[in-house]
Formats: structure tokens, C-alpha cells, sequence
DNA sequence: GCAAGGTC
């Protein structure tokens, strides 16, 4: 007899490729009853673990189960917050996806083995437990030892996923508990702070007709390390205090080539120190040449593309929000323009065919010529990021689309990212030579230096990064004295730093392990549509508005409409600057991000709690990602960590009621612009 | 009406 076997993946698109490698195109393609965008494949394939087998392959869409409270719990009436804590949870599938479970219901009815080709990351380890249970309530026989296994694979080359069939493994249950117990937290520490904010702070706001502003007050896990980044930025805004300081330039004439040397020690906050080293700089009245040197220099190309990386260029770039990059990434990719969006990988597999890729985008007008001489020699293996999710390749296009047929400008600028990035980084990085000519002038040492860009390899392709090359530096030999044309102190002061833009957000997010790849862009949306947050455009230069303009330290935000045309551009780096190409006209793009009253009012109410942990700061969701580790390596159990952190966060709660005069106060402070005390 | 995580 041959032998039935389910397999089901975590996403349609999964399904599709494995059924499609190991049918070898011999496969029967059905829609799933009740759903447009599933599909059940059917082929045959000789597994070495149960020999020639009818195979039906299939697929969830993410997680299959949603959990809520009782129904008892469900009125904010019906019980103190508290209770969030303890209430039973049920566990159930939304109406949306009855027909996704309902079609494995039916699929595993005859089966003799289920198997799971979910991602294999925590995740998709729970969401395998999930398939687990429906295909076993449905078919018993399925619950006996050894007939439920998941597929190792980290990627969806053909020879990589015909081995995963070959070989599968079972379920990692410690995974699947970490994520189980990660659920839970979320949901009861979430309700429970969030009904207990709204209920004790919105009549405040009510009663000064300002309920319209507050409809939820929410508290979650990311959403208040998020709002806590933008807050202590608002803060560091605010508090500056521009220092001046001193610093000592040199400037010479030769070969008729004007140079500038910058004094070594950069510059000192104190006067008189300068104006003594200067003195003595002219006292000595020559200055002599100590090092002449060139070698070469180069600007490496980019790493491989992550779903990070994509949300922080393209905030940067591409002037649109992460949300919105992500939403255009995700239906260029169920177009199959390009791979998976959502992935943490910045290495291509050894084993991908990196030059047929490049192939497919020779035909497109604006790159194509490029992607030709790629093959014609210039191809280069891409580097090496230190990432692999396991999962995904990074983000690279799949098949050539021509960008006149893309529904939307912003649908163009994504994919032209997308495609351009690609090719960067399968060329070479930039080469280049550096000059550098240092001095001693009295004793106190001063450097010029010069670029030349000889290759601009990949920034031919990738135009969103600068290297230009400076002046020449003119002719010094070591040993060679000269009298300096002029010498000068030069004052300067520290400058105000700018309020948080949103790829310095996704950047401190990604650092502090708040959010996934797929979920920032929520948070950050998240945290504005709850009026915590405004963003609006940063502004281009220092004064601009000339006068009239609110300064920059005042008041935070009252209210969501972003007041256009102020702020400056910030001390050093990261100014986004224009998309190149010639295109950056009118502003920068770049989004900067300025709490609201209500956000700041939020943030000082639990700080001046003193909890020795801070909910606005990003170590309860570190120490969360710990304990699930935690989990994952048996070191602890899911029913301990949420003991833990349930007691521990019952703790801050009952400190927050009883202090809740001090968060109220905040709100009054802030938002009703109440002095308390 | 509450969270964060998958995914369409």
C-alpha cells in the first residue's frame, strides 16, 4: 500500500517551492476550499523514511491559533486589571483562518506521517505545535511516536530541500514552549497595563475635553522602549547645552594648491590652553613635514540585504515610512518581482547561482548595461554579513520586471532599491587612493589629507552613498620645512544633536532586540497612532525658517499635525541627504520623530516612580528574549518563566496603582500644562 | 477597546 503523507509549510510560498522541487513537475495543483490564495499540491515522492508515497503538500499563513481571555473577562468593567494575570486564556482560530485549518482537517484524515516544513526559528517551531494539534484531533493516529517530523532547511535551493525530505527531524518542543510562554506574557502583561492606564488616566484627559487624544493607553512590551527612544532623544534635544571650544588651523599655499592641516588634538573646550600651544606654534615660526604618505584606499560595497537594513535605507532614501516600505516590499514579493521580505540574513548561500540573477536584470533600461558587464567579468561574490536567520536569503529581485509596469512611483523606488543593492553587492567596492601629509608646527602636530577615487565600481549601481574625491594635496617631502601662510584659532561650539529620525529609531530597535524584522514598522506605527508620537519632515538647514519659528526647546508636541519648517540639520553624519541620481529636490525625505506631551507625560510618570526596572527602557524585553534562551536550551521551563515574570510584573503593577498619583501628575504636568508638586 | 508574533 502507498503511503499518504501531509506536509505543510508556514507559508504558501514555501509550499509552492518544495512541492515544486521534489515533484519534479509532476504535480496537481488545487486551490484550498474557502481560500483564495491557498493551495494543496499533490505528487508522488519516495521518501527514505516511509518509501513511494502519495504527498499532498500544503501551507498555513503564520500562526494558526489566537488566544484571548474568557469571555467573562472580555468588558473592561468586568474585572480590576489585575485579574489579566490569572484569568483563564482560550485558545482559538479566528474566523479568517477556519478555512486554513479546516483544509488540514481534511488533508490529514487519511495521512500516515504529518510533515512540518514550518521556518525553522522559534516561531515556526510553535506554529508547527499548532499544525500538530489540528491534524491529530483530526486524525488520532498521527499523535503515535514518530509520525509527526519537520523538515532542517535554511533555504529553498532544490538539492538543500530534497535533502531536508530525506532527513527529517522532530519538533523542537523547548522552542516551541519559549514561544508559548512569550504569548502568554505578552497578552496578560499587555491587557492588564493597558486597561489599568486607560481606566486611571483617560478621565483625566476626558475632563479636560482632551478624550478625543486618548482613546487607548496602551502599555506592550516594544511599544514602550519604543516610545522611550524617542522620548530620552526629545530629552537630550532639550537639556543641550552648546558648548564652544577652540581648535588651531594651519594653511600653506604650494604648488598653487591651497591646504588646510587640522590640528591633531581636533580641538579643547579651554581657551587659554589654545591660545599658549598657538603661541608657541608661531614661535617657532617653520613648520616641518614628518610623514608623507599614499596608499590606497576603498569603500567596501554593501552587505546582502536584510528586512533591517531595507526599513532603515529606504526611511533614509526612498522618502517613505518603514510601514509603507514594507507593505510595497510585500506585494512586490507575492508578485515574485523579489524574494522574501522578511528575513535577518546578510550571507547568500555558497550554493546560489548569483550570476543568473544578475542575468535576469540585463534587459532593464537603467541598470541593465551594468548587470552586463557583471557577467562580462566585473562579478564579485558578495560579503559576508555576520546574520543567518536560517530561514531566508537576504533580499535580492527574482525575476525581471520592467518598472514602467509597477503600479506606483513608490512601488518603483523600492524595487529599483531592491535590484540596485543587489548588484552592488556583487561588484566590486570602490577603490581609491589616500594621501596624507602631516606637520610639526612649534610642538603640536597637524594633518592634511586627500582623496582620489580612481574606481567607483558599485557606486555606479548604488547611488544612495557619496565618495568623491577631494583636492589634491600638493607636493611635500619629509624633512621639508616651510612657513606656514597663516596659522589661526578657530572657535567653534558642540552643536545641538536632532530629534530621532526613523532610521536611528529602527537602528536603536534592532540593537535592544525590541521588535522582529517583520514587526518594527507595527510598533513604531503603533506608538504614532496612539498619539505618543509625531513625525514629521526634518528640517534641511539651521534657521531656516528665519525667525518667527517656534525654538527648538520647547514644549513637546500637542498635538498629531507636524508642524512643518523648523528644526536644523544635525551636528555631524546622518543627515540622510537627497536621493541621488539627481533627484533629491525639496527636503530631505527623512522623517524625525518628537514625542507628544502624552508621550513624555507617560515616560516621567513611570521614571519618577524610580522602579528599579523601567518599563520605557528596553531591558524587561532583553531579559524576556533571555529566559526564552533560556527555554530553548533547557535550562529553565516555560511554566517557570511565566511564573517569574508574571510575579515580577504583578510587582511594578501594584507599585504603579499605588503611586498612581505620580503618574497622574506627569499627565497633568504635560498634557494640561498643570504644575505639580 | 488591551500585546506581539506569524502571515495574505
Amino acid at each position: 500500500m502507498v503511503a499518504k503523507i501531509l506536509c505543510v509549510a508556514e507559508k504558501p510560498s514555501i509550499a509552492r517551492a518544495v512541492a515544486n522541487h521534489l515533484a519534479g513537475g509532476n504535480v496537481r495543483t488545487e486551490n484550498c476550499r474557502g481560500s483564495v490564495y491557498l493551495k494543496n499540491y499533490s505528487f508522488d515522492y519516495n521518501f527514505p523514511t516511509w518509501g513511494p508515497c502519495n504527498v499532498v503538500m500544503t501551507s498555513v499563513a503564520g500562526h494558526l491559533n489566537s488566544q484571548d481571555f474568557d469571555a467573562q473577562y472580555k468588558s473592561w468593567n468586568s474585572c480590576p486589571p489585575e485579574a489579566l494575570f490569572e484569568a483563564r486564556i482560550i485558545t482559538y482560530v479566528e474566523t479568517g483562518k477556519k478555512a486554513i485549518s479546516q483544509n488540514i482537517e481534511r488533508q490529514a484524515r487519511y495521512a500516515q506521517a504529518l510533515f512540518i516544513w514550518t521556518d525553522c526559528d522559534r516561531e515556526g517551531e510553535h506554529i508547527g505545535t499548532e499544525i500538530r494539534e489540528v491534524a491529530v484531533a483530526s486524525n488520532p493516529r498521527l499523535g503515535q511516536p514518530g509520525n509527526v517530523v519537520r523538515a532542517r532547511f535554511s533555504n529553498i535551493e532544490r538539492q538543500h530541500i530534497i535533502q531536508a525530505a530525506r532527513s527529517p527531524i522532530a519538533l523542537d518542543e523547548a522552542q516551541a514552549n519559549a514561544v508559548a510562554a512569550r504569548i502568554e506574557l505578552d497578552l496578560r502583561i499587555g491587557a492588564s497595563f493597558t486597561r489599568m492606564q486607560t481606566l486611571n488616566l483617560r478621565p483625566l484627559f476626558q475632563a479636560n475635553n482632551m478624550g478625543d487624544d486618548v482613546r487607548v493607553l496602551s502599555y506592550g512590551s516594544c511599544q514602550f522602549p519604543t516610545l522611550g527612544f524617542v522620548v530620552e532623544q526629545y530629552f537630550k534635544v532639550k537639556t543641550f547645552v552648546s558648548e564652544p571650544f577652540w581648535s588651531i588651523k594651519v594653511m600653506h599655499t604650494k604648488d598653487k594648491i591651497d591646504v588646510t592641516f587640522h590640528w591633531d588634538r581636533n580641538h579643547l573646550f579651554d581657551r587659554m590652553a589654545v591660545v599658549i600651544l598657538f603661541e608657541r606654534c608661531l614661535a617657532a615660526k617653520y613648520a616641518k613635514v614628518t610623514k608623507v604618505q599614499t596608499k590606497p584606499a576603498s569603500k567596501w560595497k554593501p552587505l546582502p540585504l536584510t528586512t533591517v537594513e531595507l526599513q532603515k535605507m529606504g526611511s533614509k532614501y526612498l522618502r517613505m515610512d518603514s510601514q509603507r516600505i514594507m507593505h510595497i516590499a510585500e506585494t512586490l514579493y507575492q508578485k515574485g518581482f523579489i524574494s522574501y521580505p522578511r528575513t535577518e540574513t546578510d550571507q547568500f548561500d555558497r550554493g546560489m547561482n548569483l550570476r543568473a540573477i544578475v542575468e535576469k536584470q540585463v534587459q532593464g533600461p537603467r541598470w541593465g548595461q551594468y548587470a552586463q558587464a557583471l557577467l562580462d567579468g566585473a562579478f564579485s561574490q558578495p560579503r559576508q554579513g555576520r546574520n543567518n536567520d536560517k530561514a531566508h536569503p537576504p533580499i535580492h529581485p527574482v525575476n525581471y520586471v520592467n518598472p514602467d509596469s509597477l503600479e506606483s512611483d513608490e512601488h518603483r523606488r523600492v524595487h529599483e532599491f531592491v535590484v540596485r543593492r543587489f548588484l552592488a553587492c556583487c561588484s566590486d567596492d570602490a577603490r581609491g587612493s589616500r594621501s596624507e601629509v602631516a606637520i610639526q608646527y612649534g610642538s603640536e602636530f597637524f594633518h592634511a589629507s586627500g582623496l582620489q577615487v580612481l574606481q567607483r565600481n558599485y557606486l555606479e549601481v548604488y547611488p544612495y552613498e557619496k565618495w568623491t574625491s577631494t583636492q589634491e594635496l600638493p607636493n611635500f617631502q619629509v624633512g621639508e620645512t616651510f612657513e606656514p601662510k597663516e596659522a589661526k584659532i578657530a572657535e567653534g561650539k558642540t552643536t545641538k544633536p536632532g530629534y530621532l529620525t526613523e532610521p536611528e529609531l529602527i537602528a536603536l530597535m534592532d540593537a535592544n532586540g525590541i521588535g522582529t524584522d517583520a514587526t518594527m514598522a507595527e510598533h513604531i506605527a503603533k506608538v504614532k497612532d496612539r498619539n505618543y508620537v509625531i513625525t514629521r519632515p526634518r528640517g534641511r538647514t539651521a534657521g531656516e525658517d528665519g525667525g518667527g519659528g517656534l525654538s527648538e526647546d520647547e514644549a513637546p508636541a500637542r498635538d498629531t499635525s507636524a508642524r512643518r519648517g523648523r528644526g536644523r540639520g544635525r551636528g555631524q553624519g546622518g543627515r540622510g541627504g537627497g536621493y541621488a541620481n539627481g533627484r533629491s529636490g525639496g527636503g530631505t525625505g527623512v522623517q524625525e520623530f518628537i514625542p507628544t506631551t502624552l508621550g513624555v507625560a507617560l515616560y516621567e510618570g513611570y521614571e519618577n516612580m524610580g522602579f528599579e526596572t523601567s518599563l520605557t527602557k528596553p531591558f524587561l524585553r532583553k531579559e524576556m528574549e533571555l529566559k526564552m534562551k533560556a527555554i530553548c536550551e533547557g535550562r529553565t521551563t516555560r511554566l517557570n518563566v511565566v511564573q517569574e515574570s508574571l510575579d515580577m510584573y504583578r510587582d511594578v503593577y501594584l507599585k504603579t496603582t499605588r503611586r498612581m498619583d505620580v503618574l497622574q501628575a506627569a499627565c497633568r504636568k504635560y498634557v494640561l500644562g498643570q504644575n505639580h508638586t
